[in-house]
RNA sequence: GGCGUUAUAGCUCAGUUGGUUAGAGCGAACGACUCAUAAUCGUUAGGUCGGUGGUUCAAGUCCACCUAACGCCA
């Protein structure tokens, strides 16, 4: 059985995410991972929340709370709105876990001693108020060129010039404001990429098969001026892994934590060990994911993400692990994506501009959303959203093509016959046309899923369920029924059977939908259509059905105009 | 300022290694049907593929420059 591992890009934990983070990673991964579980695969789906990092640590200074505590909250926040969307992780873990602590530090200990960790000296701006040191951006003062008073240790904003803290006329820490500040000398850690230089442009140059946008970014960032640069891997913060050598104490590195970016996706392989963890399994049952030499060798390693996490998943991740000298899985195949733009400009978290996560579920059930936002996922370019397209494509797509389809059909059934599944009448050459045309459209699908083609996978997915309507409206049932009743029941017996496969068929797009189409037909054969003409035959005569609720309800003109104006500036 | 991305029908987007009359869905017009969430099905009309020049027997598809929008960096 082929066994294939997913991971999407962890969101970060500071706040709840908007559309566009959602399209860019998590759905898209979930859909791989619900299609590949509904043919036969043994999948491994893992997500979790990024926890470490100084803005995690002023949005719980903020909030009033300590940091761990407002992470915890925040996690379970996430995890909550992640399950109301149809997220099927097998596992959604935490980067601050202890699993993720032990890992990361196991990694640091091992690039030690495999010669790719360089101390450096550095001066860093030291706050005693804040009994910490500042991040260059966490300076405030006055800028000497400008006399803007609130240029940040980096640039002034309102001159643009860059700047060195130390630049910074009567310095004063963006934190608490305070000016009692000094340079100080501290040390801190450089992943040494660069000596990976040459392993990383063969191993990405040997996968052609990956998407432009993937390996053109890395590329980039390999070759680009003096070419892969060393990354410091340590930050003077309290809130992060502590910095160690494995288990032992980093003489001179007390205090210090590693950079989130390092820890980050490490979390991948310990959220796997804290999903054995959790449900009392030994380090095989993890180890076989991740490890060549205990069973990774055949899994089939897939990671999704917005295209700005490119740059870690090709470089510096695949850089720690090849520089560990043991043997972990490197990822196989990388699914990224462009931005979604919202109504003619960005998604905004810090303006509250555009639709998130949260609000998204208050309006609408999470399937609309689902199909929308696969159906127009940024694959080839940044894509747009907005709600005339938004409102046109679910009242269409999902209520008048498939709901309505459900709906048409179960309703004659039930008035002309009765709530089960007719007996009469066979299948003729109208019938075998069809089911030739849903198995060239099936294996079009399954091919395009396979390839992770998303926005292609939803334009057959459609076009499959417009091939039911197509049917009815030639075969005409309504009109058979009043010269040839037993015809008529054939006809009926077939569509109804389409309403299962088309519930198969669309689960990974649209899992509650799917759910209530199946209910309703009054069954759990989820068995997926290899055989059409088999498949149609799988509800049989006298088969009780209940017609089922309306499964998508319209989105009118003055819902559309309500919720473009909600949505357009600040967050309520 | 440097680097990069994008620019295809009214809208959202496809267009493989350059090769016959540039495609899809929505929207529009017309027609059919009436079982159904005024749903469905069919037909038709819309584009000199941002602009200019070039390479080629042949360019939306390669090159140069220009314009516009956006993004990243210092």
């Amino acid at each position: 059985m082929t066994r294939i591992l997913i991971t999407s890009a962890i969101p970060y934990i500071n706040g709840i995410k908007h559309l566009g983070n959602l399209v860019g990673s998590q759905l898209p991964a979930d859909l791989y991972a619900r299609y590949n579980r509904a043919r036969g695969s043994e999948v491994m789906f893992i997500c979790a929340t990024d926890e470490h990092g100084t803005p995690a640590e002023l949005a719980a200074a903020k909030a009033g709370k300590p940091v761990d505590e407002f992470c915890a909250e925040m996690h379970e926040i996430q995890a909550d709105i992640a399950n109301r969307f149809g997220l099927s992780f097998d596992h959604f873990g935490r980067s601050s876990s202890d699993q993720n602590k032990k890992l990361t530090q196991h990694f640091a200990g091992r690039l030690k001693a495999e010669g790719y960790i360089e101390e450096v000296s550095e001066k860093q701006v030291y706050s005693n108020a804040d009994g910490r040191f500042l991040p260059d951006r966490y300076i405030e003062g006055t800028c000497p060129n400008c006399g803007y008073d609130g240029a940040r240790g980096d640039q002034c904003e309102n001159c643009t010039k860059q700047l060195d803290p130390t630049d910074l006329i009567d310095p004063r820490s963006a934190i608490s404001g305070s000016t009692d500040l000094e340079v100080r000398e501290t040390k801190h850690l450089y992943l040494r990429q660069s000596k990976l230089k040459d392993q990383l442009d063969a191993w990405i140059t040997s996968k052609g098969d990956w998407p432009v946008l993937t390996t053109s970014i890395a590329k980039k960032w390999l070759h680009d001026g003096d070419g892969l640069r060393d990354r410091g891997i340590t930050r003077d913060l309290n809130w992060g892994v502590p910095v160690k050598d494995g288990d032992a104490e980093w003489a001179g590195m007390e205090g210090k934590v590693f950079y989130v970016w390092f820890d980050a996706p490490i979390e991948y392989i310990a959220a796997t060990k804290e999903w054995a963890d959790a449900r009392g399994l030994d380090d095989d049952a993890w180890e076989s994911w991740w490890r060549t030499d205990k069973g990774a060798e055949d899994v089939q390693y897939v990671q999704f993400m917005g295209k700005d996490n490119v740059p870690f998943h090709t470089l510096s991740f695949p850089a720690t692990i090849m520089g560990s000298g043991e043997p972990w899985k490197l990822v196989d195949y990388i699914k990224s994506f462009n931005y979604l733009n919202y109504d003619g400009g960005q998604f905004s978290t810090s303006k509250g501009r555009g639709v998130f996560m949260d609000q998204a579920l208050e309006i609408l059930p999470a399937d609309y959303w689902r199909w929308w936002l696969l159906s127009h996922a940024p694959e080839t370019s940044d894509s747009e959203f907005t709600w005339e397209n938004f409102q046109s494509s679910v009242n269409k797509d999902l209520a008048d093509v498939l709901g309505n389809f459900v709906s048409r059909v179960t309703k004659f059934c039930n008035s002309k016959f009765s709530p089960a599944v007719p007996e009469g009448g066979t299948y003729g050459e109208r019938e075998q046309a069809l089911i030739a045309d849903l198995t060239t459209k099936t294996r079009a699908y399954e091919t395009h899923m396979a390839a992770m083609d998303v926005r292609k996978s939803a334009a057959e997915l459609r076009s499959i369920w417009a091939a039911g309507n197509e049917y009815l409206q030639e075969v005409a049932p309504w009109s058979t029924f009043k010269t040839d009743p037993e015809q008529a029941a054939a006809q009926i017996r077939l569509a109804l059977n389409l309403i299962r496969v088309y519930a198969v068929l669309s689960a990974p797009f649209i899992p509650t939908a799917s759910a209530q189409m199946l209910s309703g037909m009054n069954t759990l054969d989820m068995s997926w259509p290899d055989d059409l003409e088999a498949a149609l035959g799988v509800l049989p005569v006298g088969h009780e059905f209940t017609v089922p609720e309306v499964l998508f309800a319209k989105i009118s003109d003055d819902q559309r105009t309500e919720w473009a104006e909600r949505f357009s500036g600040t967050r309520d």
